[in-house]
RNA sequence: GGAAGCUUAGCUCAGCUGGGAGAGCAUCUGCCUUACAAGCAGAGGGUCACAGGUUCGAGCCCUGUAGUUUCCACCA
């Protein structure tokens, strides 16, 4: 037992071991039907596209913790990992990657780039995985998944079948979000809107009849090449008169028709609106009320196509360019003036999309949402923090149909075909070969991918093995708590909450645990272009797994930003060490031999302090967990372990350790007890150092995760001990106060001689005025001469402390005069408490009770304070 | 345009259903006290953004104002 430990914690000789103990022992396994109750959390699947940032450590530090701690609660608790394949991110970098290789997806073939693809997701999902291992997440590894696996395969084409034949998904032509650069469609989820620097193009459209001409204002004149027509309010005075009429587009040889419709605002920029309903969304929902003609003037990387004229071939910019250019020659551009809008990017790529019309896969949201909003308001889904529910409600609320289908290769390929003879379209969930209208063998599958937050919405039901009934689905579905950030609510949250509640009737989770992201030290969001980043890895190397995690979760409140910083880490190494050494003090005194199991028959007053106060901490940890406030939990455990029981608890045994015998083997009992109680509470926290030190203390089981969580106990509870020592406590502090305001040196060993009402009490204290207090010599009874003797005033207590060559008859008592007077504030305030009738009327009994106890606290103080002075006068 | 969060010590942040303001880091003082100097013992430092209101009592609840961040909308 007696082993000699380093004296700095070194993660890295402990955390690859510990992870492989577990694995070994077969602890993170969850099976359905054990009698116990099931607690389940899915992973949100990290992408493949690369490696994992401090925001996956973030989410996934607290989902161990959540998993460790039910686990520890006696749930079956299962945390099911795995990866998401990222269709449009992952094929972007790969494109990327084979570029520098000089080749194309067309080089390839789909057959050849799809090996490619898997191929990476080998590689990546792996590095993935073994990161996730590093930060001691307990996922259940034989229940790993992939978006893009057969089961999760089969899962998609179910619903895309099932909702295709209930009609709420649709092919349509219709004005979409379209990424240049990705070349494909995207969600309206996936745009981002930013504030631009651009202009105002004031271009003159003369009228047919050459009566004049109307003046345009826009923003984009290249997309002029596709007007189909001019709008105008048509209840503006100015210029209703020409609803009807025809205006010659410029640089174009075209007349187009002058439209009235409300969408024109009087009042912004000049009144008339130019209309191109190929490139502008609500250009296209006016050119539907009004029957115009769509001219798509774009090829999908953004240059200009056939329409275009003269321009084709152009990219969109420098067409824009040259159009202005020939407007100007042309003497049709009025004005031009700086105009800052918002422009919509690709979320992936940053790239300006382009709205475009085309044929596209839709999801129709309208019957979908309604469910969906219904199970957050009655609470059958609860979003944490709260605040969450409005922006849920608002996008819900507002919800446009989904557009799905994606033309990218990695993903889950359309089960939709098309028969070349007849063209009948067929949605199956197997392969069709032969057209049931027709008979032909000549079908094409549509050639389009999903979305692939379309896979990821069934997640939590797909892993458990839907669309069959599984052991796995009955027992664990529906999962417990979803853990995530909440800058995905909108892409995954609420698509997974309308998907799994019309598949599996049921809302996927109870409660959605929104954390923040992780910022830097200055605040900035971490990105690849400002080079902030921050590499788990490199921290977990450095600091050690249980710093990281540690880190991640001291202060973190739902739903609320954090800012990582390299000195919030080394005060969580520093936590650990601390730790660490504790447990160092315990095991170089402990005995060979021995029952370490329970607490000793005799407790002294110490001891019932700490165990007081350690069970008190089961409570409220647990209690906190449960309100998912896993920093404040964190918190109260790092205060309880450093302040109690290393600063005083330790401290306070060193005299019955060294005295030997039954006595020290007391102590050592409570120590050994305290400690590894309190491991187990930390443990969801810090798995790594918790194990390893409750391996190396007498312990019984095999392992600390598989223990089981402490209960708080009412025999634990020693209300009356935790005054008495806070009596002992409160005199140890004043004196340790007066010593160094009078830099009094620890080594200066004085009689410390108490003068108390309830000498029983400081009987008990005696060793530790001599060890804590730096007192040569303990005298308790009734009165001792002030003379010569620094006076120390507690509650509870009047010390003195012969030093009389230290002593300033006037400064002390200036200072016993100073305290009076604040003793005396406090009475003020604490007695105009209880005079106050609306207070004693109102106020809680026990809160009265309590302000009476502090009055009465404080006027003994006063009398002792005041009774000093008369001794020094 | 709509909605939400934040504003507490020099810095970073806690503060649960209202009951005399806390931690870490930083600063200052004294200590190598045989678990730990990645440590120990002390100290200083806050009109809890501002203005009203509710209440016996407000950092906390309500209203408004300012600053700041974010989300949604997208008037070309």
């Amino acid at each position: 037992m007696k082993k000699e430990l380093e004296k700095v914690y070194d993660p890295k000789q402990v955390e690859d071991r510990i992870y492989q103990f577990w694995l070994s022992g077969g602890y993170f396994h969850a099976m359905p039907d054990t009698g116990k109750p099931p607690y389940t959390i899915v992973i949100p699947p990290p992408n493949i596209t690369g490696q994992l940032h401090l925001g996956h450590a973030v989410d996934n530090t607290l989902q161990d913790i959540l998993i460790r701690w039910r686990r520890m609660q006696g749930y079956e608790a299962l945390w099911v990992p795995g990866t998401d394949h990222a269709s449009i991110a992952t094929e972007a970098k790969i494109v990327e990657a084979m570029k520098k290789e000089g080749l194309t997806k067309e080089d390839l073939g789909r057959e050849g780039f799809l090996e490619r693809a898997w191929e990476w997701k080998k590689q990546y999902s792996g590095r993935i995985i073994k990161q996730l291992q590093k930060m001691g997440s307990s996922c259940d590894w034989e229940r790993e998944r992939f978006t893009l696996d057969e089961g999760c395969s089969r899962a998609v084409k179910e619903v895309f079948v099932r909702l295709y034949e209930k009609g709420l998904i649709y092919q349509g032509e219709k004005i979409i979000n379209w990424c240049p650069h990705c070349l494909t469609s995207i969600s309206d989820a996936e745009v981002e809107y930013a504030e631009q620097a651009g202009h105002f193009w004031h271009i003159k459209y003369p009228l047919a009849d050459g009566s004049g001409a109307l003046e345009v204002a826009t923003t984009r004149p290249e997309t002029l090449l596709g007007d189909t027509a001019v709008a105008v309010n048509p209840n503006d005075e100015r210029y209703k008169h020409l609803i009807g009429k025809m205006v010659e587009l410029p640089l174009c040889n075209r007349q187009i028709p002058i439209i009235g419709d409300e969408y024109c605002e009087m009042d912004f920029g000049t009144g008339v609106v130019k209309m191109t309903p190929a490139h502008d969304p609500n250009d296209f929902e006016v050119g539907l009320r009004h029957n115009l003609p769509v001219i798509n003037v774009m090829n999908p990387d953004a240059t200009i196509n056939e329409n275009g004229g003269k321009y084709q071939g152009m990219d969109r910019y420098e067409a824009r360019k040259a159009i202005v250019k020939d407007l100007e020659e042309g003497g049709y551009l009025i004005k031009v003036r700086d105009y800052a809008h918002n422009v919509g990017s690709c979320y992936r790529c940053s790239t300006t999309v382009e709205p475009r019309v085309s044929k596209q896969w839709f999801v129709k949201m309208e019957e979908l949402a309604k469910p969906a909003i219904e199970v957050v308001k009655t609470g059958k889904v609860r979003l944490v923090p709260e605040r969450f529910d409005k922006i849920y409600y608002n996008w819900m609320e507002n919800i446009k149909d989904w557009c799905i289908s994606r033309q990218l290769w990695w993903g889950h390929r359309i089960p939709a075909y098309t028969c070349a003879d007849c063209g009948e379209l067929t949605v199956a969930r197997e392969d069709v070969t032969v057209c049931p209208k027709c008979g032909s063998h000549h079908m094409e599958q549509d050639p389009d991918t999903l979305d692939t937050w379309f896979s990821s919405a069934l997640w939590p039901f797909s892993t458990l093995g839907w669309p069959d009934k599984t052991p796995e689905l009955d027992y664990f579905y529906p999962t417990s708590t979803l853990v995530t950030g909440y800058d995905i609510i909108f892409f995954w949250v609420a698509r997974m909450i309308f998907s799994g509640l019309e598949y599996t009737g049921k809302p996927p989770f109870s409660t959605v645990l929104f954390h923040g992201l992780v910022r830097d030290a200055q605040g900035r969001k971490m990105s690849k272009s400002l080079g902030n980043g921050v590499d788990p890895l490199v921290v977990i190397d450095q600091y050690g797994a249980d710093a990281l995690r540690l880190t991640l979760a001291t202060g973190n409140s739902p739903g609320n930003d954090m800012r990582f910083s390299d000195e919030k880490v080394k005060a969580s190494r520093n936590f650990a060490n601390k730790l660490w050494n504790a447990s160092r003090f315990i095991m170089m005194n402990l005995p060979e031999e021995g029952d370490f199991s329970g607490l000793p028959e005799e407790l002294a007053v110490e001891d019932c302090w700490v165990l007081s106060l350690y069970n008190d901490l089961v409570k409220e940890v647990t209690d906190n967990l449960e309100k998912f406030e896993l920093g404040i939990a964190v918190q109260k455990l790092y205060d309880f372990i450093w302040d109690v029981y290393c600063d005083w608890y330790i401290e306070l045994t060193k005299t019955r350790i060294q005295a030997g015998g039954e006595t020290a083997f007391a102590a050592q009992k409570v120590l050994v007890y305290v400690m590894s109680n309190t491991l187990k509470l930390l443990h969801p926290f810090m798995p790594f150092i918790t194990e390893e030190i409750w391996q190396a203390l007498p312990h019984e089981g095999e392992s600390l995760m598989v223990s089981s969580w402490p209960k708080y106990q009412e025999s634990l509870s020693f209300r009356r001990e935790e005054e008495d020592f806070a009596k002992i406590m409160d005199l140890i502090k004043a004196i340790r106060n007066r010593r160094a305001e009078m830099n009094v040196p620890p080594s200066k060993k004085a009689t410390v001689c108490i003068e108390t009402s309830c000498p029983e009490v400081f009987e008990q204290g005696i060793p530790f005025f001599q060890r804590l207090a730096s007192a040569s010599d303990v005298q308790i009874g009734g009165s001792f001469s002030p003379e010569g003797a620094v006076q120390v005033i507690t509650d509870s207590a009047r010390a003195f402390i012969p030093m009389a060559e230290l002593i300033d008859r006037e400064k002390e008592l200036a200072r016993l005069n100073k305290e009076k007077a604040s003793c005396q504030k406090d009475l003020q305030i604490i007695s105009g408490k209880l005079n106050n009738a609306g207070f004693m009327a109102k106020a809680p009994e026990n809160l009265v009770e309590q302000e009476k106890q502090k009055l009465q606290k404080a006027q003994e103080r006063l009398a002792k304070i005041e009774e000093s002075i008369a001794q020094l006068g």
